[in-house]
DNA sequence: AACCTTGGTTCCATTTTTCGGGAATAAAGG
DNA sequence: CCTTTATTCCCGAAAAATGGAACCAAGGTT
């Protein structure tokens, strides 16, 4: 066990919720001895890893992590293409929308574009939701196969409301049904009164998938709006694989627009 | 010499232009023995600070950075940032400055610095200016398309001196102007005797959009002092926009120095 | 095939850090 | 002035870092 592990054992204390850490915060989260807890901030704040702030006691992470964040999505060029392809979307249909990618069973926004709508869905960035019940989680996870879905969910299996899949099994029907159609959506689930539809296309060359989507009001989404979105999405994402090379895109690669109905 | 700090060094080697990196690039970059520097990249592997990038060996900066990055974006408000830089700025220059923001035809000062100076413009906070006829006014219109800059000044166009924009056509010059540089200049205009320089920054998240403004009597002003202004502000606009994402910064993305003549 | 070259990892003995826990010190905040 | 919070010091035992060299694996090149 190195130091450098535990150096990321203590940045990985911070959190949304938990934006800057002062020694005893540090000390009583990881339930690592006082002394040893001091030397390691000071270290990593003269290595520049952390800093203070102000002139208090408080650390956070420092411009440097924040710079080497930057790096992350700067460095993706399937990055680049979703979000220029989403931030079209967004303008023209006027609801927020996002790019995200899954860590475990996980997904993180790396990027959020506003819509133009009054009523909109503004989640910050970085916040996590669970996989298995949000659109975005969902067009992720269907490009596992079945059995590493079960497996990731092996231990343990959320369900945050009455909407999400309730078992394994249910979702992997609602698995099947995005592979069928390319497209993922979700209804009510992890946040009160939001929906949203969701598509995911990978680079085969670094492996990195990413999904976009776009979040809207339940309330007031018509079907026709969604059947625009949906299309603009699949279209899009069509092409984005196309360029990349993504073959695995199931329904993506056929012709016909999905969602004629309803 | 701690290993914390080896490893930060490492982080350090990544940059826009070397986004990934290999293990003799950090050898070559660090001039570090390559064993150490292989067991170290490992180190941080395993520790979550670096990943790999699909099967190859390239490492960049793991997602784990990328959401503390967030964190450093998410700590402080635009506002806070904003007076961070101004209060620098006005210590640096001995000139006055305000952060306001742009109500409809006018904008307000939110917060006064004073500078050192004996002669030094002292409007109180509150006050209000015309959009169209101050520096600070034209760094936030400069943000909205043209045509909504006509729609707001379609029924009404006040001109209270003559060295501000005598007609809306006059006013979207020089705001292309400003969008070209980045910076906006005033002189002799809304205030007799008083000249003026300022940058646009927004949070896209929250769409809030603030102005820095330094202000300075046009009788003492050198050619100097206000390229050195100029620079500080886009410097610091700069990098306040790459911290929270603000992509619409026009002049503020490329990294030329703006002024160098005169 | 045999032979380089290049980029990366692993082995080893040696040197250097780190660890922890308690106590003294210091600094801040009530 | 008292309390809470943070830093520093102590030191031997235990763990980790170091750098040189050997070792591997791929891709060329003859």
């Amino acid at each position: 066990m190195t130091i450098i592990s535990t150096a990321a054992d203590v940045l990985r204390c911070f959190s949304q919720e938990r934006q800057e850490l002062t020694l005893t915060d540090v000390v009583a989260l990881r339930g690592a001895p006082k002394s040893s807890t001091s030397r390691l901030l000071r270290a990593m704040r003269e290595a520049g890893l952390l800093e203070t702030v102000g002139n208090s006691k408080r650390y956070r992470p420092s411009l440097l992590l924040f710079q080497l964040g930057q790096l992350y999505r700067a460095g993706s060029s399937l990055m680049a293409r979703a979000e220029d392809l989403l931030s079209d979307v967004v303008e023209e249909a006027g609801h927020s929308g996002y790019v995200s990618i899954r860590d475990g069973r996980e997904v993180m926004g790396l990027r959020y574009f506003a819509g133009r709508h009054a009523l909109r869905v503004g989640t910050p960035i970085g916040r996590r939701l669970l996989a298995q019940a949000s659109a975005t989680g969902r067009s992720l996870l269907a490009r596992l196969p079945d059995d590493a879905v079960r497996a990731l969910f092996a231990d343990e299996f959320e369900i945050p409301s009455a909407t999400a899949p309730q078992t394994v099994d249910d979702l992997l029907r609602r698995l099947a049904e995005v592979r069928r159609t390319g497209l993922s959506e979700s209804w009510d689930e992890s946040n009160r009164g939001v929906g949203a539809l969701a598509v995911a296309v990978a680079d085969p060359q670094t492996e990195e998938t990413v999904s976009l989507c776009v979040t809207y009001p339940v309330a007031t989404i018509t079907a026709d709006e969604k059947r625009i979105i949906a299309n603009r999405l699949l279209a899009g994402a069509r092409s984005i694989a196309t360029v990349m090379g993504d073959r695995v895109c199931h329904a993506l690669r056929a012709g016909e627009p999905a969602m004629q109905g309803t």
